[in-house]
DNA sequence: TATTTACAGCACCAGATTGGTCCTGTATTT
DNA sequence: AAATACAGGACCAATCTGGTGCTGTAAATA
């Protein structure tokens, strides 16, 4: 159904979860995987492997001990939506040999692997120009602010 | 991975051999399964199985009998690569709450249903930007032509 | 230094999805 | 009527996904 997988969807709910809580006053509090998982409503577990994952990808850095937990490695509006997903999901690869050559065997017999590289680096560049920033900040979701334009929202819906 | 099922992936790559088929002067001349699966080297029961999804979404139309077959339906240039992922695919919805209302149980809870909507459509534009007479055509591919833009080709790569 | 807390890194499992094949039926042409 | 080719399923093996649990290790506190 070309959707994403449950971790990315938990992994971003989380996230944004993070740079909301980083916008007040309390910036610097790392917030423990038992937290998160009251505040975002959902299995521990889940949670848990979710942050996991995305401490070894250099999104979150993580704090051991007492006082512990999770907190943003970099700032909300350096981590695109392309990032987060490529960190859960892998490589954002609509096809195989969007992941490189011979990644493959119908390589040569292939007539659409060029226009599959540039379809692929379009989806890429979409999901690349909106930030962590922008999905916490409401004015992206009505439509108003000057990213509005980017998902097309001046125009009709057709 | 975020990517694209076979199904899909083989469909786009018979339909983009049956644009080219039509670009000459037989534009009018069906192809049969068994033809196709030989042009494009892929088995027949799953070519088979391909252009009868696509034949039920109407972007196919078929030809029973001696001298049967398949052929476009629309133009290639009226045939957008998100109209052939939904064919093939099923709804464009990265999330659950892209379906439309009620689909998520967790809509109550979330913070992030309305970016998410905005995102699903910067990534459907970005599909439907594309057509099957732009995969066809070598221009595209190489980044010359009026589309080369698009795909953020005039920018250097980062 | 002992204890507690919380992350790290696996292994593991059930169920859903996917890729792929095959069989029976029906329409069309000759 | 016979041959061809699509229609619509059922079907299956293999993989992937969502989700859980366990053992180990680092940090803080007393």
């Amino acid at each position: 159904m070309f959707r994403l997988s449950k971790i990315a969807d938990y992994g971003i709910i989380i996230l944004a979860h993070l740079a909301q809580q980083g916008e007040d006053g309390t910036a610097t509090r790392s917030l423990a995987a038992r937290e998160l998982a009251e505040h975002v409503d959902l299995p521990l577990p889940m949670v848990s492997k979710v942050l996991k994952t995305l401490t070894r990808a250099g999104v979150l850095e993580s704090h051991r001990g007492i006082k512990g937990g999770y907190s943003l490695a970099h700032r909300p509006e350096d981590l695109s939506v392309a990032d987060m997903i490529t960190a859960l999901d892998g490589p954002l690869a609509l096809t195989q040999c969007s992941l490189g050559p011979t990644a493959c065997d119908l390589e040569q017999s292939c007539a659409v692997k060029s226009p599959w590289l540039v379809i692929n680096r379009v989806v890429h560049d979409a999901l690349a120009s909106v930030t962590l920033a922008d999905i916490t900040n409401p004015a992206f979701a009505t439509g108003h602010g000057p990213l509005a334009s980017l998902a097309g929202l001046a125009a009709p819906p057709r």
